[in-house]
DNA sequence: TCCCTCATCTTACAATTGTAGTAGACAACT
DNA sequence: AGTTGTCTACTACAATTGTAAGATGAGGGA
């Protein structure tokens, strides 16, 4: 019932096997290894190794603890992980400061005319109200 | 396009010297080492540390290599730096997907009415020029 | 000359990350 | 019962990172 866990240290391989099982959970190792195997051609243990590491870090959950396969599924959510990563990279990179960070990746980024028009948009809205 | 010099992978720590001496260089070691005193409580020899190895990955030099003190520069500006990070980050947690990542910051940003502003002229412009 | 101090160089050492190999347990097939 | 195929658990091992301590050498003052 903890209302809030902070969200673990996550590693760019680990990364990728939280997204396989933010894709679709719950899932076995050796399923989410089958998943990965494409993308990044990692041996069946390489993805056990990270999914045990997960577990400790407390970013995965175990259901099911006496079943074989186990299944698993994330104990944290995506929204909060990237949030969490946001933020470090955001003060990391750009001293805190989100505007030069949002002029680099709008200068950078080719965004389609419909996209534009979403993004203002959105930065109307954001002026007026930004209580949380 | 000619052969940039790929912007060598800097760690947090590093990260922290590289600022200071994008800041201001060239400087010694102890220079730096005081500078980042106040922000990190870093002994000299922990920054002397990131240094040389900043200086292996080539993104510092050495400015006079026969005086003393030794006094370093950056090798590589900032801008790409903050570049090379920037696509790691947005390949990493957004997939690569620029839209998603602005939509997030522009929602979780507190941003003044002028920047607001600001940012909308420069999605304006990005809109027709998307080709450097 | 000898010592002191600053700067530099060498070495340390644990934690994290990337990337697995090996071995043990149990289930099912032959 | 022995063989085969999963799962799972234990172990490995080098590179990178964070965080320094200790040794060494050169220049300057007592």
């Amino acid at each position: 019932m903890k209302p809030f866990m902070e969200a673990p240290n996550i590693s760019d391989s680990e990364w990728s096997v939280m997204e396989a099982l933010w894709d679709s959970s719950p899932r076995s190792a050796s399923d989410v290894a089958k998943a990965l195997k494409k993308k990044t051609g990692w041996a069946e243990n390489t993805v056990r190794t990270l999914i045990t590491r997960l577990v400790e870090k407390g970013a995965l959950q175990v259901n099911d603890e006496a079943g074989s396969p186990k299944l698993y599924s994330p104990a944290v959510k995506r929204e909060a992980c990237v949030k969490a990563e946001s933020e470090s990279f955001l003060e990391r990179i750009f001293q805190g400061a989100a505007k030069p960070l949002l002029v680099h990746f709008a200068r950078n980024a080719r965004l389609t005319p419909n996209e534009v028009k979403e993004l203002k948009k959105l930065l109307d809205q954001s002026t007026g109200k930004n209580s949380k």
